[in-house]
DNA sequence: CAATTGCGAAAAACCGATTTATCCATTGCC
DNA sequence: GGCAATGGATAAATCGGTTTTTCGCAATTG
């Protein structure tokens, strides 16, 4: 049987007060500790809470107090472990300073992603962090600013006048990767990405292709970028081989595109490394398992959100001043899955030229 | 400079009434449709609405209907794909009835399992989605229960008599691996798992165990559980094939399982089909894409969200009678990483005995 | 002894909405 | 013309709390 445990109204602050034979006012002051209450009627409210499990509405006592302890988090999708461990550390460290967190996933869309910012604001939430689908310039951004709300933008940001940002250091860590990649003497790189997501992609594929040059000026660097999905990459990808390209290594700048590359790899019967080299944006567990062991670049996501946490509270707490755009330090990981070009695998950057 | 685009206080609906010249009464009605406003008044409401930028308090609003249009979610962990999937799809299903989804996360914890089902309570939520960390005999819904709270239970749950459940058919999943392997010839295989989500290991390991026997009386069916960290079984793998035991195949219960097993395949340079065969419980994109393709089974994760809600709001909307025990069908995608015990790959079932 | 001070608690207003009760004007009907 | 019925709007109560104001009473003070 479907058992009702309790279908009863739950107690109010009014009959706990009725219960102790004091005023509700007088239940308020209790639970919050004001000092100004005889022991005596301290004693009765916390029989009488007893006695009933009172639990006071924590949005009825926002309502009066017009502020709500809530945070609001917006990420492009739940599914991936980058977002879900950035929701994960944002949760927490809401939590430790007394805020509720409520996560919502604009689902890849700018239109949702707006929606979900007004549904925030209705919900007069304190602060928001926003990791937007595209980048900075994102309609829910001139939502927020608009309306006056409190916030930081994290990840697909670069820098923004009117937020804080945060992101990962996409360039520098590209750059890092371009030092390996010409180190181990490759010389065409096929770098692959998705278009819409401007502001990293861009800060990714510019800070590669930079330092690439810059070290080695006849570097072919070959780029196949789809607009917002995987499915045209992927057709992009096959082609491009199909017309007899042959790269020495390709550099995906998106963890699914590392995932596409992998897998047209294996449709053409290629190994890394000695068939190609593969490096990938945004590390996985199991990268460390497969043979080879592919190489990535390691976000620093937990990192992120602390800092998003940090600087939200700051203004939630009224700090002015001038926005900040932090770049939070990447790790590269050169796994087995980068080689030198004509031979076996030795990892590793700075030899082989 | 951090612009603060409006820091004035929202407009209530008081502000709309004495704007529009009516009373607030009026204005809520406007907002709501109904029909017995006058036309010219409701013109000067909408017009008011307008220019003051008016959007209600949707948590004042249900505060005074005591009706609070919101469905908790609880589950163990954000990170993982398969929950990141489930809290999408419960997301997307609350928003298409108009409900607001809040998500939250035990990580992996009982105590904190339970704290979060006592601060849905206080938010009145209309009804709760919990995948419980261990099982369905958890604090938090014996709680929920005694709070008379509206529930469903999913994923690491068999059945329940308070709350209806929803769980993927992981004995019927475990049988085909078994005819699978059994059929493949093979006669010592290694289940690992997890045992502290008792509720489904237990009935993947019977699942599959029961099955087996019944094909191959013979079988040598080894079993290594661990209490509740992958640390352990990790070691105790390590010190299973250290001690020389050589099963023809592994059964992963859980996704993390298939990365230990195949880390340690890895370190001890065994390849997968031909120095054993590793099957997993739970699928991922990337096991396409490895060498070779990694078999496991599927878990219907939509269809799990789905009945969930489904049953949800028949509670919500006051239906009766016992609860019900969901078992919703998985796939078992039996790719390269099984093979036959001596030989080379021979994916599929029913033949090679 | 009257006036002031102060403590502690209750009463009342408020947060932003909804809903019920009430009220005023017409309108309809005999 | 008188009276009930009706349409349409407002005042007031309510949801579950918090906060300000008021109030009663006792102790202190002049």
């Amino acid at each position: 049987m479907a058992v009702q445990g309790a279908p009863q109204r739950r107690p109010s602050i009014h009959d706990v007060a009725s219960h102790a034979g004091v005023s509700a006012a007088t239940v308020s002051k209790v639970m919050q500790g004001v000092a100004t209450v005889k022991p005596a009627n301290v004693q009765r409210v916390f029989d009488a809470v007893e006695r009933l499990g009172y639990r006071m509405d924590p949005l009825a006592s926002e309502l009066r107090r017009s502020k709500r302890r809530i945070i609001g988090a917006v990420v492009p999708e739940f599914e991936s472990e980058f977002f879900g461990t950035v929701i994960t550390e944002l949760e927490r460290l809401a939590e430790q300073r007394g805020y509720a967190l409520v996560a919502a996933s604009s689902r890849e869309s700018e239109t949702r992603e707006k929606e979900i910012l007004a549904r925030m604001h209705d919900w007069r939430v304190s602060g928001v962090v926003l990791a937007p689908v595209r980048n900075e310039r994102s309609p829910a951004a001139a939502f927020m600013k608009a309306s006056g709300m409190t916030g930081v933008m994290i990840d697909r940001v670069l820098a923004d006048n009117a937020f804080d940002t945060i992101s990962a250091d996409s360039a520098a860590a590209s750059a890092e990767v371009a030092r390996a990649l010409v180190g181990n003497g490759h010389r065409h790189v096929l770098v692959i990405g998705l278009g819409e997501h401007a502001a990293t992609v861009h800060a990714r594929l510019e800070g590669f292709r930079a330092q690439a040059l810059a070290l080695a000026p006849d570097m072919r660097i070959d780029v196949i970028l789809s607009e917002s999905d995987v499915a045209p990459l992927r057709a992009s990808l096959r082609d491009y081989f199909g017309k007899g390209e042959r790269p020495t290594a390709v550099y995906s700048l998106f963890l699914k595109g590392t995932l596409v590359a992998l897998s047209e790899f294996r449709r053409r019967g290629w190994h890394c490394p000695n068939d190609i080299s593969l490096v990938g944006f945004d590390d996985a567990e199991w990268m460390q398992v497969t043979f080879p062991a592919i190489a990535a670049v390691v976000q620093p996501v937990r990192r992120i959100a602390t800092q998003a946490m940090d600087l939200l509270f700051r203004r939630i707490e009224g700090e002015e001043g001038p926005s900040r755009a932090l770049l939070e330090p990447c790790k590269v990981l050169m796994r087995e899955s980068v080689g030198s070009p004509g031979g076996g695998a030795r990892p590793g950057g700075g030899d082989g030229q």
